[in-house]
DNA sequence: GCAAAAGTGTTCATCGTACACCCATGG
DNA sequence: CCATGGGTGTACGATGAACACTTTTGC
Protein backbone atom coordinates (compact mmCIF):
# COMPACT_ATOMS: atom_id res chain seq x y z
CA UNK A 1 0.00 0.00 0.00
CA UNK A 2 3.16 2.06 0.09
CA UNK A 3 4.20 3.48 -3.26
CA UNK A 4 0.92 4.15 -4.08
CA UNK A 5 1.79 6.93 -6.77
CA UNK A 6 -1.14 6.34 -9.95
CA UNK A 7 0.60 3.88 -12.09
CA UNK A 8 0.01 4.69 -15.29
CA UNK A 9 0.42 2.38 -18.29
CA UNK A 10 1.86 0.87 -21.20
CA UNK A 11 2.30 4.11 -23.27
CA UNK A 12 4.71 5.69 -20.75
CA UNK A 13 7.91 5.95 -22.01
CA UNK A 14 10.45 5.10 -18.96
CA UNK A 15 8.47 3.09 -16.60
CA UNK A 16 9.44 2.13 -13.18
CA UNK A 17 10.48 -1.07 -12.18
CA UNK A 18 8.49 -1.94 -9.45
CA UNK A 19 9.35 -5.85 -8.47
CA UNK A 20 11.99 -7.89 -8.16
CA UNK A 21 12.70 -11.06 -10.77
CA UNK A 22 13.64 -14.70 -8.93
CA UNK A 23 13.92 -17.92 -10.73
CA UNK A 24 13.00 -21.17 -8.54
CA UNK A 25 13.87 -24.74 -9.46
CA UNK A 26 12.15 -27.72 -8.30
CA UNK A 27 14.69 -30.39 -9.68
CA UNK A 28 13.70 -34.11 -9.63
CA UNK A 29 15.39 -37.02 -10.30
CA UNK A 30 15.26 -40.71 -9.17
CA UNK A 31 18.17 -42.73 -7.07
CA UNK A 32 18.23 -45.52 -5.33
CA UNK A 33 17.15 -45.63 -2.10
CA UNK A 34 16.30 -48.41 0.57
CA UNK A 35 12.57 -47.86 0.14
CA UNK A 36 11.18 -47.74 -3.49
CA UNK A 37 8.67 -45.28 -2.64
CA UNK A 38 12.03 -43.12 -2.08
CA UNK A 39 13.39 -42.94 -5.44
CA UNK A 40 11.40 -39.84 -7.09
CA UNK A 41 13.97 -36.97 -5.28
CA UNK A 42 14.20 -33.17 -5.40
CA UNK A 43 16.70 -30.94 -4.43
CA UNK A 44 16.37 -28.85 -1.87
CA UNK A 45 18.87 -26.24 0.14
CA UNK A 46 19.64 -24.71 3.18
CA UNK A 47 17.56 -21.31 3.36
CA UNK A 48 19.72 -18.65 3.55
CA UNK A 49 17.16 -16.12 4.98
CA UNK A 50 17.40 -15.54 8.17
CA UNK A 51 13.05 -15.97 9.34
CA UNK A 52 12.98 -19.17 7.36
CA UNK A 53 16.04 -20.03 9.60
CA UNK A 54 15.96 -24.16 9.70
CA UNK A 55 13.71 -24.26 6.57
CA UNK A 56 14.56 -26.07 3.33
CA UNK A 57 13.93 -23.81 0.24
CA UNK A 58 14.10 -25.02 -3.67
CA UNK A 59 16.72 -23.55 -5.63
CA UNK A 60 16.43 -20.25 -6.97
CA UNK A 61 18.27 -17.05 -8.04
CA UNK A 62 17.24 -13.47 -9.09
CA UNK A 63 16.99 -12.48 -12.50
CA UNK A 64 20.26 -10.64 -14.03
CA UNK A 65 19.63 -7.67 -16.57
CA UNK A 66 20.56 -9.26 -19.68
CA UNK A 67 19.19 -12.68 -18.96
CA UNK A 68 16.28 -14.83 -20.36
CA UNK A 69 14.37 -16.82 -17.10
CA UNK A 70 15.97 -20.23 -18.86
CA UNK A 71 19.63 -19.16 -18.67
CA UNK A 72 18.98 -17.86 -14.87
CA UNK A 73 17.77 -21.46 -14.06
CA UNK A 74 20.48 -23.21 -15.84
CA UNK A 75 22.98 -20.85 -13.92
CA UNK A 76 21.10 -21.88 -10.61
CA UNK A 77 22.16 -25.41 -11.58
CA UNK A 78 25.79 -25.12 -12.33
CA UNK A 79 26.78 -22.12 -10.09
CA UNK A 80 24.97 -22.98 -7.19
CA UNK A 81 25.54 -26.55 -6.79
CA UNK A 82 27.70 -27.50 -9.12
CA UNK A 83 25.76 -30.25 -10.75
CA UNK A 84 26.61 -31.17 -13.83
CA UNK A 85 23.85 -31.62 -16.09
CA UNK A 86 24.72 -31.55 -19.33
CA UNK A 87 21.36 -31.87 -20.69
CA UNK A 88 18.09 -31.77 -18.06
CA UNK A 89 14.36 -31.17 -19.07
CA UNK A 90 13.33 -27.55 -18.19
CA UNK A 91 9.92 -26.40 -18.54
CA UNK A 92 8.42 -23.34 -17.37
CA UNK A 93 5.66 -23.96 -14.06
CA UNK A 94 4.19 -21.03 -13.08
CA UNK A 95 4.98 -17.59 -11.21
CA UNK A 96 4.27 -17.14 -7.62
CA UNK A 97 3.85 -13.60 -7.10
CA UNK A 98 1.95 -12.50 -3.70
CA UNK A 99 2.59 -8.75 -2.39
CA UNK A 100 3.50 -10.44 0.71
CA UNK A 101 4.99 -13.79 -0.23
CA UNK A 102 8.49 -12.40 0.34
CA UNK A 103 8.85 -9.63 3.40
CA UNK A 104 11.63 -7.63 1.57
CA UNK A 105 9.31 -6.56 -0.67
CA UNK A 106 7.58 -7.11 -4.27
CA UNK A 107 8.93 -10.58 -5.35
CA UNK A 108 7.92 -12.21 -8.52
CA UNK A 109 9.47 -16.17 -8.69
CA UNK A 110 8.74 -17.94 -11.37
CA UNK A 111 8.87 -21.42 -10.76
CA UNK A 112 10.65 -24.16 -12.97
CA UNK A 113 10.19 -27.99 -13.41
CA UNK A 114 13.66 -29.87 -13.81
CA UNK A 115 14.29 -33.50 -14.55
CA UNK A 116 17.81 -34.70 -14.12
CA UNK A 117 19.66 -37.77 -15.17
CA UNK A 118 20.41 -39.81 -12.11
CA UNK A 119 23.95 -40.94 -14.10
CA UNK A 120 24.45 -36.95 -13.91
CA UNK A 121 24.65 -36.41 -10.15
CA UNK A 122 27.86 -35.73 -9.73
CA UNK A 123 27.58 -33.07 -7.51
CA UNK A 124 30.41 -30.96 -8.09
CA UNK A 125 30.94 -28.88 -4.00
CA UNK A 126 32.80 -25.84 -4.47
CA UNK A 127 34.17 -22.85 -2.55
CA UNK A 128 30.85 -20.85 -3.68
CA UNK A 129 28.61 -23.78 -3.79
CA UNK A 130 25.33 -23.83 -1.67
CA UNK A 131 24.38 -27.05 0.60
CA UNK A 132 22.02 -28.84 -1.83
CA UNK A 133 20.69 -32.17 -0.77
CA UNK A 134 18.44 -34.72 -2.27
CA UNK A 135 15.45 -34.99 -0.20
CA UNK A 136 12.89 -37.70 -1.28
CA UNK A 137 9.75 -36.22 -2.55
CA UNK A 138 7.35 -37.88 -0.18
CA UNK A 139 9.11 -36.34 2.64
CA UNK A 140 9.57 -32.87 1.07
CA UNK A 141 5.70 -32.86 0.79
CA UNK A 142 5.27 -32.90 4.12
CA UNK A 143 8.19 -30.56 5.46
CA UNK A 144 7.73 -26.65 5.91
CA UNK A 145 9.48 -25.20 2.73
CA UNK A 146 10.76 -21.28 3.13
CA UNK A 147 8.36 -18.77 1.27
CA UNK A 148 5.20 -20.57 -0.55
CA UNK A 149 8.03 -23.21 -1.48
CA UNK A 150 5.69 -25.84 -0.83
CA UNK A 151 3.23 -24.99 -3.06
CA UNK A 152 5.87 -24.73 -6.29
CA UNK A 153 7.08 -28.20 -5.15
CA UNK A 154 3.21 -29.76 -5.24
CA UNK A 155 2.34 -28.10 -8.44
CA UNK A 156 6.08 -29.72 -9.60
CA UNK A 157 4.73 -32.76 -8.33
CA UNK A 158 1.06 -32.80 -9.92
CA UNK A 159 3.00 -31.67 -13.12
CA UNK A 160 5.22 -34.61 -13.22
CA UNK A 161 2.72 -36.98 -12.52
CA UNK A 162 0.68 -35.71 -15.39
CA UNK A 163 3.34 -35.45 -17.78
CA UNK A 164 4.16 -39.08 -16.99
CA UNK A 165 1.16 -40.40 -18.75
CA UNK A 166 1.25 -38.76 -22.20
CA UNK A 167 4.49 -37.71 -22.86
CA UNK A 168 8.04 -39.62 -22.58
CA UNK A 169 9.88 -37.87 -19.41
CA UNK A 170 10.38 -40.80 -17.65
CA UNK A 171 13.17 -41.80 -19.79
CA UNK A 172 14.93 -38.26 -18.33
CA UNK A 173 15.06 -39.59 -15.47
CA UNK A 174 17.13 -43.08 -16.33
CA UNK A 175 20.38 -43.08 -17.00
CA UNK A 176 21.03 -43.23 -20.53
CA UNK A 177 20.99 -47.35 -20.38
CA UNK A 178 18.61 -48.81 -18.21
CA UNK A 179 16.94 -52.12 -17.97
CA UNK A 180 13.35 -52.47 -18.35
CA UNK A 181 12.76 -52.98 -14.67
CA UNK A 182 14.19 -49.86 -14.12
CA UNK A 183 12.00 -48.13 -16.53
CA UNK A 184 8.96 -50.23 -14.52
CA UNK A 185 10.13 -48.77 -11.06
CA UNK A 186 10.50 -45.36 -12.47
CA UNK A 187 6.78 -45.18 -12.90
CA UNK A 188 5.75 -47.25 -10.45
CA UNK A 189 7.54 -44.73 -8.23
CA UNK A 190 6.14 -42.03 -9.34
CA UNK A 191 2.65 -42.64 -10.75
CA UNK A 192 1.96 -45.42 -8.10
CA UNK A 193 2.61 -49.00 -6.99
CA UNK A 194 -0.27 -50.19 -9.21
CA UNK A 195 1.63 -50.14 -12.02
CA UNK A 196 3.79 -52.79 -10.04
CA UNK A 197 0.62 -55.01 -10.17
CA UNK A 198 0.97 -55.04 -13.85
CA UNK A 199 2.41 -57.93 -15.39
CA UNK A 200 5.65 -57.35 -16.48
CA UNK A 201 4.89 -58.79 -19.99
CA UNK A 202 1.74 -56.33 -20.53
CA UNK A 203 4.14 -53.68 -19.01
CA UNK A 204 6.69 -53.86 -21.70
CA UNK A 205 3.53 -54.16 -24.56
CA UNK A 206 2.80 -50.80 -23.64
CA UNK A 207 5.94 -49.41 -25.47
CA UNK A 208 5.36 -51.38 -28.22
CA UNK A 209 4.85 -48.36 -30.07
CA UNK A 210 8.48 -47.01 -28.90
CA UNK A 211 10.23 -50.18 -29.94
CA UNK A 212 9.02 -50.59 -33.51
CA UNK A 213 9.57 -47.05 -34.11
CA UNK A 214 12.89 -47.75 -33.01
CA UNK A 215 13.32 -44.64 -30.36
CA UNK A 216 13.67 -47.90 -27.48
CA UNK A 217 16.02 -50.06 -29.01
CA UNK A 218 18.65 -52.80 -26.91
CA UNK A 219 21.98 -51.85 -27.16
CA UNK A 220 22.78 -55.29 -27.14
CA UNK A 221 24.64 -55.05 -23.91
CA UNK A 222 23.57 -56.70 -20.57
CA UNK A 223 23.09 -55.26 -17.15
CA UNK A 224 25.79 -56.22 -14.42
CA UNK A 225 24.37 -58.63 -12.32
CA UNK A 226 23.04 -57.08 -8.93
CA UNK A 227 21.83 -59.82 -6.81
CA UNK A 228 20.09 -63.61 -8.19
CA UNK A 229 18.36 -63.72 -11.19
CA UNK A 230 19.07 -63.21 -14.69
CA UNK A 231 20.39 -59.50 -15.31
CA UNK A 232 18.38 -57.31 -17.72
CA UNK A 233 18.92 -55.99 -20.86
CA UNK A 234 20.16 -52.70 -21.30
CA UNK A 235 18.12 -49.77 -23.75
CA UNK A 236 18.55 -46.64 -25.04
CA UNK A 237 15.65 -44.10 -25.77
CA UNK A 238 16.37 -41.65 -28.69
CA UNK A 239 13.00 -40.09 -29.05
CA UNK A 240 11.13 -36.66 -28.29
CA UNK A 241 10.29 -36.28 -24.37
CA UNK A 242 8.02 -34.16 -25.22
CA UNK A 243 4.00 -35.06 -25.37
CA UNK A 244 1.82 -35.45 -27.95
CA UNK A 245 -1.74 -36.11 -27.35
CA UNK A 246 -1.93 -39.52 -28.68
CA UNK A 247 -3.06 -41.95 -25.59
CA UNK A 248 1.00 -42.53 -25.81
CA UNK A 249 0.03 -44.80 -22.13
CA UNK A 250 -2.11 -47.10 -20.40
CA UNK A 251 -3.22 -47.20 -16.95
CA UNK A 252 -4.53 -43.34 -16.97
CA UNK A 253 -6.37 -44.10 -13.26
CA UNK A 254 -5.69 -46.40 -11.31
CA UNK A 255 -6.48 -46.54 -7.54
CA UNK B 1 25.21 -8.08 -20.70
CA UNK B 2 25.17 -4.19 -19.68
CA UNK B 3 24.91 -3.19 -15.98
CA UNK B 4 26.61 -6.25 -15.08
CA UNK B 5 27.58 -5.57 -10.74
CA UNK B 6 27.51 -8.55 -9.41
CA UNK B 7 23.87 -9.07 -8.42
CA UNK B 8 24.06 -10.98 -4.43
CA UNK B 9 21.63 -13.37 -3.74
CA UNK B 10 19.05 -14.07 -1.88
CA UNK B 11 20.04 -13.06 1.94
CA UNK B 12 20.15 -9.28 0.95
CA UNK B 13 18.26 -7.13 3.30
CA UNK B 14 16.96 -4.47 0.36
CA UNK B 15 17.05 -5.60 -3.03
CA UNK B 16 17.05 -3.06 -6.51
CA UNK B 17 13.54 -3.56 -8.01
CA UNK B 18 14.50 -4.77 -11.72
CA UNK B 19 11.19 -5.93 -13.36
CA UNK B 20 8.13 -4.34 -13.94
CA UNK B 21 5.42 -6.74 -13.81
CA UNK B 22 2.38 -6.94 -16.14
CA UNK B 23 -0.61 -9.52 -16.53
CA UNK B 24 -1.78 -10.05 -20.04
CA UNK B 25 -5.13 -11.89 -20.25
CA UNK B 26 -5.96 -14.18 -23.07
CA UNK B 27 -10.01 -13.86 -22.88
CA UNK B 28 -12.28 -16.49 -25.02
CA UNK B 29 -15.55 -16.67 -25.42
CA UNK B 30 -18.48 -18.43 -27.98
CA UNK B 31 -20.55 -16.37 -30.38
CA UNK B 32 -22.76 -16.53 -33.32
CA UNK B 33 -21.21 -15.83 -36.22
CA UNK B 34 -22.20 -16.33 -40.18
CA UNK B 35 -19.27 -18.95 -40.41
CA UNK B 36 -19.09 -21.89 -38.03
CA UNK B 37 -15.46 -22.08 -37.36
CA UNK B 38 -15.31 -18.15 -36.26
CA UNK B 39 -17.48 -19.08 -33.13
CA UNK B 40 -14.38 -19.33 -31.03
CA UNK B 41 -13.16 -15.46 -30.15
CA UNK B 42 -10.54 -13.81 -28.46
CA UNK B 43 -10.62 -10.48 -27.33
CA UNK B 44 -8.03 -7.68 -28.61
CA UNK B 45 -7.32 -4.29 -28.18
CA UNK B 46 -6.08 -1.57 -30.54
CA UNK B 47 -2.10 -1.53 -29.48
CA UNK B 48 -0.98 2.07 -27.39
CA UNK B 49 1.94 1.75 -27.98
CA UNK B 50 4.07 3.89 -31.13
CA UNK B 51 6.63 1.26 -32.19
CA UNK B 52 3.11 -1.37 -32.85
CA UNK B 53 1.20 0.98 -34.63
CA UNK B 54 -1.79 -0.88 -35.96
CA UNK B 55 -1.27 -3.75 -34.38
CA UNK B 56 -3.89 -5.47 -31.80
CA UNK B 57 -2.72 -6.74 -28.54
CA UNK B 58 -4.40 -8.45 -25.68
CA UNK B 59 -5.80 -6.56 -23.02
CA UNK B 60 -2.74 -6.04 -20.49
CA UNK B 61 -2.23 -3.65 -17.40
CA UNK B 62 0.75 -3.38 -15.39
CA UNK B 63 0.40 -4.99 -11.51
CA UNK B 64 -0.03 -2.27 -9.09
CA UNK B 65 1.76 -2.37 -5.49
CA UNK B 66 -0.42 -4.34 -3.30
CA UNK B 67 -2.25 -6.25 -6.00
CA UNK B 68 -2.05 -10.09 -6.89
CA UNK B 69 -2.00 -11.41 -10.79
CA UNK B 70 -5.38 -12.51 -10.32
CA UNK B 71 -6.55 -8.74 -9.11
CA UNK B 72 -4.93 -7.35 -11.95
CA UNK B 73 -6.61 -9.63 -14.01
CA UNK B 74 -9.65 -8.66 -13.17
CA UNK B 75 -9.24 -5.08 -13.03
CA UNK B 76 -8.29 -5.24 -16.51
CA UNK B 77 -11.42 -6.83 -17.64
CA UNK B 78 -14.02 -4.70 -15.77
CA UNK B 79 -11.78 -1.06 -16.11
CA UNK B 80 -10.38 -1.08 -19.47
CA UNK B 81 -13.17 -3.10 -21.00
CA UNK B 82 -15.87 -2.69 -19.36
CA UNK B 83 -16.86 -6.14 -19.80
CA UNK B 84 -19.20 -7.08 -17.35
CA UNK B 85 -18.42 -11.19 -16.35
CA UNK B 86 -19.59 -11.93 -13.07
CA UNK B 87 -17.82 -14.87 -12.88
CA UNK B 88 -15.26 -16.07 -15.12
CA UNK B 89 -12.79 -18.83 -15.63
CA UNK B 90 -9.53 -17.79 -15.00
CA UNK B 91 -6.22 -19.82 -14.66
CA UNK B 92 -1.96 -18.82 -14.88
CA UNK B 93 -0.90 -19.65 -18.70
CA UNK B 94 2.15 -18.95 -18.22
CA UNK B 95 5.35 -15.49 -18.00
CA UNK B 96 7.00 -14.45 -20.61
CA UNK B 97 9.93 -11.96 -19.82
CA UNK B 98 12.91 -11.92 -22.56
CA UNK B 99 15.05 -9.27 -21.80
CA UNK B 100 13.78 -7.73 -25.18
CA UNK B 101 10.33 -8.18 -25.54
CA UNK B 102 9.88 -4.89 -24.48
CA UNK B 103 11.86 -1.94 -25.85
CA UNK B 104 11.21 0.23 -22.36
CA UNK B 105 13.11 -1.94 -20.22
CA UNK B 106 12.81 -5.25 -18.50
CA UNK B 107 8.95 -6.46 -18.21
CA UNK B 108 8.22 -9.12 -17.42
CA UNK B 109 4.48 -10.44 -18.50
CA UNK B 110 2.41 -13.15 -16.53
CA UNK B 111 -0.48 -14.15 -19.36
CA UNK B 112 -3.67 -15.15 -18.05
CA UNK B 113 -6.08 -17.20 -20.09
CA UNK B 114 -9.51 -16.55 -19.54
CA UNK B 115 -13.16 -17.78 -19.86
CA UNK B 116 -16.30 -15.78 -20.59
CA UNK B 117 -19.77 -16.58 -20.72
CA UNK B 118 -21.49 -15.48 -24.23
CA UNK B 119 -24.24 -14.10 -22.08
CA UNK B 120 -22.19 -11.66 -20.06
CA UNK B 121 -21.14 -9.99 -22.89
CA UNK B 122 -23.06 -6.81 -22.48
CA UNK B 123 -19.81 -4.74 -23.57
CA UNK B 124 -20.12 -1.09 -21.58
CA UNK B 125 -18.26 1.30 -23.43
CA UNK B 126 -17.26 4.38 -21.14
CA UNK B 127 -15.24 7.38 -21.31
CA UNK B 128 -11.59 5.40 -19.77
CA UNK B 129 -12.18 2.04 -21.91
CA UNK B 130 -10.20 1.05 -24.54
CA UNK B 131 -11.51 -0.20 -28.15
CA UNK B 132 -11.98 -3.56 -27.45
CA UNK B 133 -12.68 -6.05 -30.47
CA UNK B 134 -13.98 -9.69 -30.12
CA UNK B 135 -11.97 -11.31 -33.22
CA UNK B 136 -12.32 -14.92 -34.41
CA UNK B 137 -8.96 -16.96 -33.04
CA UNK B 138 -9.06 -18.47 -36.28
CA UNK B 139 -7.84 -14.69 -37.80
CA UNK B 140 -5.90 -13.99 -34.77
CA UNK B 141 -3.73 -16.89 -35.01
CA UNK B 142 -2.57 -15.67 -38.54
CA UNK B 143 -2.44 -11.49 -36.97
CA UNK B 144 0.16 -10.39 -36.20
CA UNK B 145 0.27 -8.75 -32.65
CA UNK B 146 1.89 -6.39 -30.42
CA UNK B 147 5.01 -7.52 -28.70
CA UNK B 148 5.12 -11.82 -28.26
CA UNK B 149 1.18 -11.45 -27.59
CA UNK B 150 1.07 -13.91 -30.35
CA UNK B 151 3.24 -16.48 -28.80
CA UNK B 152 0.17 -16.10 -26.12
CA UNK B 153 -2.16 -16.19 -27.93
CA UNK B 154 -1.28 -19.89 -29.43
CA UNK B 155 -0.01 -21.48 -26.06
CA UNK B 156 -3.89 -20.18 -24.86
CA UNK B 157 -5.37 -21.90 -27.80
CA UNK B 158 -3.27 -24.96 -27.18
CA UNK B 159 -4.30 -25.07 -23.52
CA UNK B 160 -7.90 -24.73 -24.22
CA UNK B 161 -7.98 -27.32 -26.81
CA UNK B 162 -6.50 -29.75 -24.39
CA UNK B 163 -8.43 -28.79 -21.32
CA UNK B 164 -11.32 -29.09 -23.44
CA UNK B 165 -10.61 -32.85 -23.10
CA UNK B 166 -10.58 -33.50 -19.55
CA UNK B 167 -12.25 -31.26 -17.95
CA UNK B 168 -15.79 -29.48 -18.60
CA UNK B 169 -14.83 -25.78 -19.48
CA UNK B 170 -17.04 -26.18 -22.69
CA UNK B 171 -19.82 -25.06 -20.03
CA UNK B 172 -18.19 -22.00 -19.30
CA UNK B 173 -18.45 -20.81 -22.67
CA UNK B 174 -22.21 -21.57 -23.28
CA UNK B 175 -24.59 -19.15 -21.51
CA UNK B 176 -26.45 -20.51 -18.59
CA UNK B 177 -29.34 -22.50 -20.33
CA UNK B 178 -28.15 -24.17 -23.55
CA UNK B 179 -29.11 -26.98 -26.01
CA UNK B 180 -27.12 -30.03 -26.73
CA UNK B 181 -26.84 -28.45 -30.10
CA UNK B 182 -24.98 -25.48 -28.73
CA UNK B 183 -22.76 -27.78 -26.57
CA UNK B 184 -21.78 -29.88 -29.62
CA UNK B 185 -21.10 -26.61 -31.86
CA UNK B 186 -18.93 -25.75 -29.18
CA UNK B 187 -17.10 -28.70 -28.98
CA UNK B 188 -16.73 -28.73 -32.79
CA UNK B 189 -15.73 -25.44 -33.66
CA UNK B 190 -12.81 -25.68 -30.90
CA UNK B 191 -12.05 -29.20 -30.86
CA UNK B 192 -12.51 -29.50 -34.64
CA UNK B 193 -14.92 -30.19 -36.56
CA UNK B 194 -14.08 -33.52 -36.09
CA UNK B 195 -16.66 -34.10 -33.68
CA UNK B 196 -19.44 -32.98 -36.43
CA UNK B 197 -19.17 -36.34 -37.45
CA UNK B 198 -20.33 -38.44 -34.31
CA UNK B 199 -23.93 -39.30 -34.61
CA UNK B 200 -26.25 -37.12 -32.26
CA UNK B 201 -27.39 -40.03 -30.27
CA UNK B 202 -23.59 -41.14 -29.76
CA UNK B 203 -23.08 -37.33 -28.88
CA UNK B 204 -24.97 -37.31 -25.85
CA UNK B 205 -24.00 -40.58 -25.03
CA UNK B 206 -20.69 -39.41 -24.07
CA UNK B 207 -22.10 -37.16 -21.32
CA UNK B 208 -24.34 -39.96 -20.04
CA UNK B 209 -21.57 -39.95 -16.32
CA UNK B 210 -23.01 -36.24 -16.05
CA UNK B 211 -26.54 -37.17 -16.52
CA UNK B 212 -26.89 -39.59 -14.34
CA UNK B 213 -24.38 -37.48 -11.58
CA UNK B 214 -27.08 -34.62 -12.07
CA UNK B 215 -24.61 -32.30 -12.77
CA UNK B 216 -26.22 -31.37 -16.32
CA UNK B 217 -29.96 -31.41 -16.08
CA UNK B 218 -32.80 -30.42 -18.64
CA UNK B 219 -34.70 -26.98 -17.06
CA UNK B 220 -37.62 -28.33 -18.55
CA UNK B 221 -38.15 -25.42 -20.89
CA UNK B 222 -37.49 -25.37 -24.76
CA UNK B 223 -35.55 -23.21 -26.32
CA UNK B 224 -36.92 -20.60 -28.04
CA UNK B 225 -37.11 -21.85 -32.02
CA UNK B 226 -34.52 -20.72 -34.61
CA UNK B 227 -35.19 -22.17 -38.19
CA UNK B 228 -37.23 -25.49 -39.10
CA UNK B 229 -37.41 -28.53 -36.95
CA UNK B 230 -38.04 -29.13 -33.57
CA UNK B 231 -36.03 -26.46 -30.99
CA UNK B 232 -34.07 -28.34 -28.24
CA UNK B 233 -34.75 -28.94 -24.97
CA UNK B 234 -32.68 -26.35 -22.25
CA UNK B 235 -30.18 -27.96 -20.47
CA UNK B 236 -28.06 -26.00 -16.85
CA UNK B 237 -24.71 -26.85 -15.80
CA UNK B 238 -24.08 -26.93 -12.01
CA UNK B 239 -20.71 -28.88 -11.51
CA UNK B 240 -17.12 -28.19 -10.96
CA UNK B 241 -14.94 -27.31 -14.14
CA UNK B 242 -12.20 -28.35 -12.84
CA UNK B 243 -10.37 -31.21 -15.03
CA UNK B 244 -10.32 -34.39 -13.05
CA UNK B 245 -7.68 -37.13 -14.79
CA UNK B 246 -10.43 -39.31 -15.18
CA UNK B 247 -11.04 -39.80 -18.94
CA UNK B 248 -13.91 -37.64 -19.42
CA UNK B 249 -14.34 -37.83 -22.52
CA UNK B 250 -13.89 -39.60 -25.93
CA UNK B 251 -12.44 -39.03 -29.15
CA UNK B 252 -9.00 -38.05 -27.73
CA UNK B 253 -7.31 -37.47 -30.75
CA UNK B 254 -8.93 -37.37 -34.27
CA UNK B 255 -7.75 -36.10 -37.44
C1' DG C 1 -44.45 -32.96 -45.38
C1' DC C 2 -40.03 -31.65 -43.95
C1' DA C 3 -36.23 -30.88 -41.00
C1' DA C 4 -34.06 -30.82 -36.80
C1' DA C 5 -34.04 -32.69 -32.02
C1' DA C 6 -34.32 -36.58 -29.29
C1' DG C 7 -34.43 -41.48 -27.92
C1' DT C 8 -33.46 -46.68 -28.26
C1' DG C 9 -31.17 -50.57 -29.56
C1' DT C 10 -27.61 -53.49 -32.00
C1' DT C 11 -23.25 -54.66 -33.90
C1' DC C 12 -18.42 -54.56 -34.37
C1' DA C 13 -13.61 -53.75 -33.73
C1' DT C 14 -10.30 -52.35 -30.59
C1' DC C 15 -7.79 -52.54 -26.47
C1' DG C 16 -6.46 -52.97 -21.61
C1' DT C 17 -5.53 -56.50 -18.72
C1' DA C 18 -5.45 -60.97 -16.40
C1' DC C 19 -3.57 -65.30 -16.90
C1' DA C 20 -1.17 -69.44 -18.30
C1' DC C 21 2.48 -70.86 -20.09
C1' DC C 22 7.42 -70.99 -21.96
C1' DC C 23 12.69 -70.27 -21.92
C1' DA C 24 17.21 -67.91 -20.35
C1' DT C 25 20.48 -66.75 -17.01
C1' DG C 26 23.17 -66.26 -12.81
C1' DG C 27 23.77 -67.31 -7.93
C1' DC D 1 17.36 -75.67 -6.96
C1' DC D 2 15.39 -70.77 -7.28
C1' DA D 3 14.56 -66.05 -8.41
C1' DT D 4 14.48 -62.79 -11.82
C1' DG D 5 14.32 -61.23 -16.70
C1' DG D 6 12.28 -61.99 -20.90
C1' DG D 7 8.85 -63.85 -24.39
C1' DT D 8 4.36 -65.78 -26.50
C1' DG D 9 -0.39 -66.58 -26.83
C1' DT D 10 -5.21 -66.52 -25.27
C1' DA D 11 -9.45 -64.96 -23.26
C1' DC D 12 -12.50 -61.82 -21.32
C1' DG D 13 -14.66 -57.38 -20.39
C1' DA D 14 -15.19 -52.61 -21.40
C1' DT D 15 -16.00 -49.16 -24.59
C1' DG D 16 -15.82 -46.04 -28.63
C1' DA D 17 -18.20 -45.58 -32.62
C1' DA D 18 -21.03 -46.77 -36.71
C1' DC D 19 -25.62 -47.67 -37.98
C1' DA D 20 -30.63 -48.45 -38.21
C1' DC D 21 -34.89 -47.02 -36.68
C1' DT D 22 -38.45 -44.48 -34.20
C1' DT D 23 -40.71 -40.42 -32.10
C1' DT D 24 -41.39 -35.52 -31.18
C1' DT D 25 -41.98 -30.86 -32.52
C1' DG D 26 -42.35 -26.45 -35.14
C1' DC D 27 -42.48 -24.36 -39.57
Amino acid sequence: MKDRREQRDIGERAIAHNAVLAVDVVIFTVRESEDPDDRLQVLLVKSEKAVFEGRMALLGVLVQTGETLEQAAGRALRTKTGLDASQWYLEQLGTWAEPERDTRGRVASVAYFALVRSDQLTLVPGSTVLQAEWVPVRHALKMKLAFDHADMLSAAVARLRSKMRYSWVAFQLLPEEFTIPDLRAVYSSILDPSVARLNSSNFKRAFANLFDSGVLVPTGERAGTQGRGRPGDLYRFSGPLAGTWERELPWHNRR
